[in-house]
DNA sequence: CTGTTAGCGCATTCAG
DNA sequence: CTGAATGCGCTAACAG
């Protein structure tokens, strides 16, 4: 039914192989022979099988973007980002090897999560982008771990963006790994310390991309003799593998918030914080316990009481988290949030209880997501380079950038104090 | 490198062909063998390979879902719901075949729309979805329409959500095709009238998914008689090509939406509009324009001063808005947003300029976000289903329900009383 | 520079 | 019910 290249390649009285290299365009091809090729390809309006072409060259040009929530700006931010390098990579005339970048929406869900993973890797995917925090039930870590090793050992690229590294197979059953030192050492001090800043690479093109990790076995005998072993005996270990991982450094970040709050005079710090299972959650929770314990010990005490997790990272559990809070303790005289969505619903609900911000009740959140800054009051809250590290993660997902030392790269947080903090009232009586 | 069907069947003792047929579920084979073929999948880690399982069925499971803002929790809730009808499609056990539906995000930019809708055909996607309102432009329309009907003679189911349909060939330079009742009419009163109701449909499963429209040509020698047509002779006009569209009922939304404001007695009625060039923001300016006509030909000759347009969907064109409205014409009384997003950055400048919602101005939005009902005020705008058109879209686009009569659906609008519109502040002096 | 020749991995006849 | 054979449309050697 559709055109095939047999038909574009008659058409202007080539061979399909003519016709496949200038479409290519890899290949030397003679400036006659390729316009006339040009104009049948037009004529028919003839559009490469994708299938077919993946099927023959052993590659594709799908990437995969893994995201927990698709209305989440945080996500579509970052999803951009990576979107966005996968344009830039080769504007050629005609029907440039765009690839195609997609975004498929796991809404948090760990089942999800791995069915997308599996038809990805159905779709032989050239690379997949995991966004965001993780969720750490150790059975769904084991398996996504998996399917991931094997996703890298098929030649798929892996890039981690917003969680933190595969844990390394000394740490087994421990915490993931924390390969540079933002993680969570005694933490004296306030400023966040990222592994490494956002340095500007050069960026390296590969010369042929694709060329690189990719068929380890080249004959076809050879192929036979290593897929008849089993899995464990094929992958190794998977270490070394490829995955690569921009990681945010939300331990510092929220240390430093907590500190700005402690530094303004507060002592009754609440936290509104996200689902407890993610990672994201742990570790913000775990700078914040961080910073109050530096501060003194009386603080880290009495923080479990502070602290109500929430269902999502969404508005509504903002709300909901804080009417809780105030139900548990109305003293406190700060909030902190989960994120900046969810600052926003505790703000709201804090109003609905006549409570002004930040006169009453100073609130933070974390993100620094667009409408932060010009919400009322604008609000303080940690900045993270999202469009940025979407954008590194993207180039590392096409291997048009060089892969950080350790595959691990930190991005930096950092704290943007705003209106809607402020010192706590003095008590009257 | 990666296991093959071969593979697997070796380790089964079995063809090639067994394993192929218990994978597809579509074959009958016996028990034992069935168990035999799974384990060894099971042991091997086999993953089918999408692109040759395609090139040899003719057929993929991709979706492909097209939205203008990834970031816009408008299109997350439609992208949400057409990805959930995916899921629910076919729950076999192992290695079910579910579709990936993935989301494409192109930014509002008429040129990403077309590059994304050139890489979903090379990929020979499923169907397509393009959701929420589309680019006005000539030249532009006249690509699309085109791109979309190769698309949908090659076999590619494609939906349109949100967005009019196609214009018909009578048509051809004027508006888009408005098929139901719910358009350009003299709109006298001001409830909104959709041309169909979001109806429960008979769920109609397809016995065999795909084999419905596809391959008019079965032979090999007929498909090459058909290809060596040019694209002109080949396609026909495309019309009844089945191209379906769920509909948005803009019109009747903003109608009802400035009816409101006018029965509680604002005569000043500003309107921060989207976009000028995007189908949605005419339709919901024409709806406006319409209530305003059906109460006096003064208020319908004032509203051209009285309308901003933003350059998108965003808070940030809300506030700029409404700062240009506000100098504009000081008097309006009362503002309707392109949509709620917009209308959260209008209330944050009229706030900004020391005017209260809704005791000095009222605001209204579009769309009933999720957010909007928990706004301070809480906001009052026009519902649009968006989670039910989506999943209807999805339906729509995995061929398990009836197209609607004429291949649109209009869904209807709702008109949602809060607290952001209120009577206008009696005059003093 | 260009044509010819083999597969890529799977679905699907057609025989058994 | 199962196996052998064929071809999907394209790319990648290998000759010319």
């Amino acid at each position: 039914m559709a055109v095939t290249l047999a038909d574009v390649a008659a058409r202007a009285g080539v061979s399909a192989a003519t016709v496949s290299r200038v479409l290519s365009g890899n290949y030397p091809v003679a400036g006659a022979t390729r316009s006339r090729v040009l104009r049948a390809v037009d004529e028919l309006e003839y559009v490469v099988n994708g299938p077919a072409s993946a099927l023959a060259a052993a590659s594709s040009d799908l990437v995969g973007i893994l995201v927990n929530d698709i209305a989440d700006p945080f996500f579509g931010i970052i999803a951009g980002a990576v979107q966005s390098e996968m344009n830039g990579a080769e504007g050629g005339p005609g029907a440039g090897p765009r690839k195609l970048a997609v975004v498929c929406n796991t809404g948090g869900s760990p089942g999800q999560e791995l069915t997308y993973l599996t038809l990805l890797q159905r779709q032989r995917a050239a690379a997949v982008v995991l966004t965001g925090g993780a969720v750490e039930d150790p059975e769904h870590s084991a398996a996504l771990e998996g399917r991931l090793r094997r996703l890298a050992a098929d030649g798929t690229r892996v890039v981690l963006c917003g969680r933190p590294p595969l844990r390394t197979p000394g740490e087994r059953g421990g915490r993931p790994g924390k390969p540079d030192g933002a993680s969570g050492e005694p933490a004296g001090e306030a400023v966040a310390e990222a592994g490494e800043p956002v340095r500007v690479w050069d960026t390296v093109r590969a010369e042929e991309p694709g060329a690189e990790g990719r068929r380890q076995a080249r004959t076809p005998l050879e192929r036979r003799a290593v897929r008849a072993l089993l899995p464990e005996q094929r992958g190794g270990s998977g270490e070394g593998l490829g995955i690569l991982t921009v990681a945010f450094d939300n331990r510092g970040g929220a240390r430093a918030l907590t500190a700005h709050l402690l530094a303004l005079g507060h002592r009754a710090v609440g936290y509104v914080a996200g689902p407890p299972e993610r990672t994201t959650t742990r570790h913000r929770l775990e700078g914040h316990r961080a910073a109050l314990a530096a501060h003194s010990p009386g603080l880290s005490a009495g923080a479990e009481r502070l602290t109500v997790h929430g269902g999502g990272y969404d508005r509504g559990s903002g709300y909901d988290g804080a009417l809780e809070l105030l139900r548990r303790a109305p003293e406190v005289t700060a909030v902190l949030a989960a994120n900046d969505t969810v600052a926003l619903g505790v703000c709201a609900a804090l109003r609905e209880r006549g409570l002004r911000v930040p006169e009453d009740v100073s609130v933070a959140g974390f993100d620094d997501l667009p409408f932060s800054a010009d919400a009322s009051p604008a609000l303080t809250t940690v900045r993270l380079p999202l469009y940025e590290a979407g954008a590194r993660a993207g180039r590392l997902a096409l291997g048009r950038q060089a892969p950080p030392p350790g595959g691990v790269a930190t991005v930096r947080a950092e704290l943007m104090v705003r209106a809607s903090t402020a010192p706590p009232r003095p008590r009257t009586g």
